[in-house]
DNA sequence: AACTCGACCGAATGATCGGTCGGTTTTTAT
DNA sequence: ATAAAAACCGACCGATCATTCGGTCGAGTT
């Protein structure tokens, strides 16, 4: 591995770990064997390595959902939500030091004032709530799924699955035994009557 | 206001919107017109200071639970959890600062090590979470409700409603226009069939 | 052999960090 | 009125921060 990939990969497992404040600069270089100029050389300051860094998560998150739907066979739009769902559970696992960065604050404190980095924050969250959406919609028209606008309940239903998310990152509460009930709580909220 | 109070209360607004690595002692010694001396004179360290804020927060929210509790009339458990909603939303935007600092990161990172602020984090979840349990439970005796497991449920409700707030912080979206179909989703949750 | 170039190094820099301390002012109790 | 206590101040401290810079080294190119 490149040392300038050897310092993306430990400095995104810092930040997300210690956040972007409380990463140093020379705890970074211990931590990758390169000296603290060496970084500079690569990244022209702290805020552009995060932002290179958010870059390579939003293209593998893009990438995987991506090859995500190329394997899909659902018979119907429920099924094609639920899913979707088990995948993002699966990845938020595979890709745990990634989505835990996404879950901080400073990727959104950043990007109020840095465009690169608000963009990737939207491609990941538009291509998300796409997919979401795209399943719901299907599942109107197939009659699946009986839940109105679709965008909106794609909405709902990631806020949902990503706080479950959350509450076990967090570990106040086990929240690794509530994927059953996650799932049926997405189908009612799916075909469930208003 | 006595000078602790307005040190506390510019902490809790700084910390909230910029972290608590992110604040230094001499920005709240500017924004609170407090010498630095000051600030430790009454806290003894910065994450005393956190702990003092985070107390107080648990305090308020317990408080305002309290009071939401005995000016309680439902008809039955689904309107009971429904009413609990309603007023989580509006605490969130009552208390924007404080639910801002509870989502952040450095609270339960902090909680890791320091004993006081795990607890605090501890009481105010359990509070909300017994909330809407206790709503759930009467809702599944009344037949409001269908919903098994009440404590699982509990947990993804709040999930999915935190999320909400969550997404409308983050300014991604604009998620208050989500509001209704966050009520409607309540409901399916409730009574709708696995 | 001479030159170029980019990866890499680590000591040095000025700014800023959390925290201390000796002294002054204000409040409180007697 | 006075003494003790509590609140308050800001200059100061050593440590650490992000960043810079002069320089080494080895792999091409001519």
């Amino acid at each position: 591995m490149s040392k300038r990939n050897a310092i993306l990969a430990a400095a995104t497992r810092l930040f997300s770990r210690k956040g972007f404040e409380g990463t140093s600069m020379a705890e970074l270089s211990r931590a990758t064997d390169a000296a603290t100029g060496t970084i500079f050389h690569h990244f022209k300051n702290k805020e552009d390595l995060f932002v290179n860094i958010l870059a390579d998560i939003k293209e593998t998150i893009l990438a995987e959902f991506d090859r995500y739907q190329k394997n899909g066979d659902s018979r119907n739009g429920l099924e094609m939500v639920e899913r979707t769902v088990v995948f993002y559970l699966h990845l938020t696992g595979a890709m745990e030091d990634q989505f835990l960065l996404l879950h901080r604050h400073f990727p959104y404190q950043m990007a109020e004032t840095n465009t690169v980095c608000r963009e990737c924050l939207a491609s990941i969250y538009n291509c998300l709530l796409d997919i979401f959406e795209e399943g719901i919609r299907i599942g109107q028209q197939d009659g699946s799924v009986t839940a109105s606008s679709a965008r909106n309940t794609a909405m709902v239903m990631f806020a949902m699955v990503d706080g479950i998310v959350r509450l076990n990152t967090y570990r106040i509460y086990d929240a690794g035994a509530l994927y059953s009930n996650l799932m049926t709580s997405c189908r009612s909220l799916l075909t469930g009557r208003s």
